[in-house]
DNA sequence: TATCTATTTAGAAATATTTCTAAATACTTT
DNA sequence: AAAGTATTTAGAAATATTTCTAAATAGATA
């Protein structure tokens, strides 16, 4: 993981947006993109850099592919953050 | 303060490091070019990104502007990715 | 097997980012 | 006031990002 890839997945609106979605659980690419006004190729684009930044996982099923987040780098995130902000040297 | 800016921020490895250099303490913008091979013009574009994200504070003192962190905007950047991570509604 | 649906990939256009050099600003010291 | 030091601003070049359309892939159903 990069923090670097990881910062720049977050700074766009839309993959911010995938992200909550994806809070309330797993969901197909395509239900993903019904909540936006682009492209399909378009959300894929940025489901790709999302996954790059390994905040989603996905798994195929039938037709689908699901996309789901993957908190542990999140987690990952907050803790470089808590040490920028200092204190807690853990 | 605008979460899209702030992530941009600190997407950037010269930017991070400045942050991480922040953390010893108020710092001039000569003095944080120093620990960087680059013009003091990019530094001055990298710590003007900083300050549009709210993420330092610049204060003038003779010659100098001294940069330090703004860590109440972590702060909130940690209450995002922890309401993400789900579990605490806080 | 043929076709339909879901999704990704490729390629191109528009826009944004990062870096530099050169010049401008602002404050200090002589 | 003149010269020096610290920093920013402007403009330009190289690179990266975001979006689209069109085509490709992969799996499902008729």
């Amino acid at each position: 993981m990069s923090f670097g890839q990881t910062f720049k997945a977050l700074s766009d609106p839309v993959r911010r947006e995938i992200l909550t979605l994806l809070r309330a659980g797993r969901m197909s690419a395509g239900e993903i993109g019904s909540h936006f006004d682009m492209t399909g190729a378009t959300i894929s684009y940025h489901l790709s850099i999302l996954k790059k930044a390994d905040l989603v996982h996905e798994s195929k099923y039938k037709n689908y592919i699901y996309y789901e987040l993957n908190t542990s780098v999140v987690e990952e995130l907050m803790a470089w953050l808590s040490h920028l902000k200092g204190g807690n040297e853990s």
